[in-house]
DNA sequence: GTCTATACCGTGATAGAC
DNA sequence: GTCTATCACGGTATAGAC
């Protein structure tokens, strides 16, 4: 992290994976200008050539990692067939994403709302939260996921325990996202407890 | 929040109870001694009058939330009886810890490690994943839980899932903190699907 | 595309009066 | 216990040479 990356040349997409893995690290608010010319290579005024400044690169970020779980709610396996089916494919597809689109999605979700692009992330976030939820009522109107269990709290759990994984999942690590997400999906669905 | 809550007199404690708040909605680093005077209803002097500065709050306050969390640890349910039961017992009774003692939790959930403060935080946390890690691999070794997820990787899952509570739950809001700690428990255990 | 130099402001923190 | 005044520092961002 102190070490610079050197890179001969940058562009904005090179720069803006560079600053999303400092923002991960030390925080948004915690990283300075002078922090992320070190992991880059080049000097502070440098990186102004490239971006705008230091939220530009916190909107590109975020603005990724959002165009990616939308994509997932317009798939055919989130828009046909049985709703506890379409819920559990957003489940899993959700997993998969987040953990292939990882730095981006870890940052979006780690916003704090201290900016317009902040708060402009959070109320996107919440759609499509919203939107999943939806899923998840119908699935129990249905009669297939378990009633006694209040809808809007069952998909905030959900919810979390999906994104709690961007806290400690690692690429490379010893289990591959297919695993991640499998095993999440089964735990959601078929609970913790030997048969 | 932009309100000053005027308090008379001011002690540490109080000052805490403000400055975790805050710390909450602008996270610690986006958080100015500016704002934490405005919010205390004092000037930025005043607040150096009651702790040493910024860093002293947040080591107030993620000691008083790892007091708490491992506090569980040495509760009876906690040392006594089989693994699955201590298991349980362990989730649930983190849960309700964790909503009731929210604002502290909270942030030492966001914790990121930029200060000596922030890493010896993350490095307790580590360890109270770790002792309940342990419980659960116990578990899964009596065959109380399911052998086909990994138990690390269930281990995590299941913390993520509780870690995750601190980002929706509201006192005072619909839910109470046991019902979220019994519907979370449940679903760990049981499962979201319909029998 | 990158650099040095610099403007300008907000930050955490202190001194000393009341 | 709180205030006003002030400090040194590091923050984002810009100007202009190479």
């Amino acid at each position: 992290m102190a070490v610079a990356k050197r890179a001969d040349r940058h562009t904005p997409e090179s720069l803006l994976a560079v600053a999303v893995d400092v923002f991960n690290v030390r925080g948004y608010d915690g990283t300075s200008m002078e922090d992320l010319a070190k992991a880059a290579g080049i000097t502070k005024s440098s990186i102004y050539h490239h971006v705008a400044g230091k939220e530009e690169l916190l909107r590109l970020a975020v603005t990724r990692a959002l165009d990616g779980l939308f994509g997932v709610l317009v798939e055919p396996g989130a828009t046909e067939g049985a709703a506890v089916d379409r819920f559990a494919y957003v489940v899993r597809r959700t997993c998969l994403e987040l953990v292939e689109n990882l730095p981006y999605v870890t940052l979006l979700l780690r916003v704090r709302g201290n900016t317009a692009t902040e708060r402009e992330a959070l109320e996107l976030r919440r759609e499509f939260d919203h939107r999943v939820a939806e899923l998840a009522a119908a699935a129990i109107s249905d009669g297939d996921l378990r009633a006694d269990l209040d809808p809007r709290l069952t998909s905030r759990l959900v919810f979390g325990l999906v994104n709690s994984v961007v806290e400690w999942y690692r690429p490379g690590g010893p289990e591959s996202g297919t695993a991640v997400a499998d095993a999440l999906t089964s735990l959601v669905l078929g609970g913790l407890r030997a048969r």
